[in-house]
DNA sequence: AATACGGGGAC
DNA sequence: GTCCCAGTATT
């Protein structure tokens, strides 16, 4: 009796599965999104940097952003070979600038340790920085048919609202019955089909809250949808307050031109480069008279930046100098000119300050 | 397992 | 204002 019932089981199982992978490789074929920038003329390298960078950020803004960067870094060599200030210089703007480091090093060890062909066993790909496991499953089955499941926001909502998944997906334990759930449901056959599909149900008809589930291919046997449940799944993070954090920022100014130091590249707005930046006044006052500078400043009205984690309100200072030290052959400091006609990658709000001080003077 | 890491768009 | 999006690395 086991084993026949274990039989049925797994029949039942196997069944459910074909029948929704196949209700989504034929919603593909009628509605999927087919000529995106990175589906046109696919490689591997063009499907790896889409990957990144959609990793967080939403398809309409990535657009722009990877159109310029394949304009400058048409292949993999390319991008090895740019310095990483000017790969961070096309990541301006798109935040989560560790990608982009981590984009540039994987470059570099492609060209160094594959000759520059990109590597095609999953292993060596989620050995690569910036990639794990969602993101080595769609750049092989994307770009070259591998038989690999993904797991990003969009498959999580479509996973969680058909079986009803229980729990924030943040919760490693939950992630795993997700990732079990798309290992079983990817089908052998047409996966490139079926992954793009998951990714396009889950940005359109699945969406968080303009969800067409009357349109669903899937919505005869979805768990949500048939128990009237669509809005309470996929369970959403648990609320925690934001920590609110202040700094104070000098902007040294010569005719056109703003003094900006590179970050480091851990914390926030790893190796962008910024202002210098004091968490007190009285910090931005002994540095001001160790350089032997004076103190008068102009003001400009403080501002607050928000972040998924904590808020940080920037009080800029201006520090007018007539003669200005030489910096050069300095690879920390740079002069950045008003016009931003040199590239090296800058934080939202820096970008914001320059057009400030531009439109002033 | 928990936390860090941007920015923007929808509502 | 609140929510959360085509995740990964670090601790």
């Amino acid at each position: 009796m086991s084993i026949s019932k274990k039989l049925n089981m797994s029949d039942l199982k196997k069944q459910q599965s074909a029948w929704f992978s196949n209700q989504v490789v034929d919603w593909y074929h009628l509605h999927g999104r087919k000529t995106l920038p990175w589906q046109l003329a696919k490689t591997p390298y063009k499907v790896w940097v889409s990957e990144v960078m959609l990793q967080q950020t939403q398809v309409v803004t990535v657009i722009p952003y990877f159109e310029k960067f394949m304009q400058s870094f048409p292949d993999i060599i390319a991008l090895a070979n740019a310095d990483e200030d000017q790969v961070l210089h096309h990541w301006t703007g798109l935040g989560y600038y560790a990608r982009a480091r981590n984009l540039h090093k994987t470059a570099k060890i492609v060209r160094d340790k594959y000759q520059g062909q990109f590597p095609s066993t999953l292993e060596e790909v989620m050995d690569l920085p910036g990639i794990g496991r969602s993101t080595a499953g769609a750049v092989l089955s994307l770009s070259l048919g591998q038989h690999y499941p993904i797991l990003d926001g969009n498959v999580k909502r479509v996973l969680a609202r058909f079986f009803m998944v229980e729990g924030w997906y943040g919760v490693k334990k939950v992630e795993n019955q997700l990732w079990h759930l798309s290992e079983q449901l990817t089908p052998k056959n047409n996966v490139t089909e079926f992954n793009q599909a998951m990714m396009d149900l889950g940005a359109s008809l699945c969406s968080r809250s303009r969800f067409d589930c009357e349109a669903c291919p899937l919505n005869s046997r979805c768990g949500a949808f048939n128990a009237g449940k669509v809005k309470e799944f996929p369970h959403s993070k648990p609320k925690k307050a934001v920590p609110k954090k202040s700094c104070h920022q000098l902007i040294i100014k010569h005719n056109d031109k703003v003094l900006m130091e590179k970050r480091p590249n851990s914390g926030i707005w790893g190796g962008l480069f910024g202002f210098f930046e004091f968490n007190e006044y009285s910090e931005l006052e002994t540095f001001l008279a160790q350089q032997g500078l004076k103190s008068d400043l102009n003001e400009v009205a403080p501002f607050t930046h928000v972040f998924s984690h904590f808020e940080l309100t920037i009080n800029p200072h201006v520090l007018n100098i007539e003669k200005a030290p030489d910096v050069v052959n300095d690879k920390q400091l740079v002069w950045y000119p008003l016009d931003q006609s040199i590239e090296v990658g800058l934080a939202a709000p820096t970008k914001k300050l320059v057009k400030q001080i531009t439109a002033i003077v």
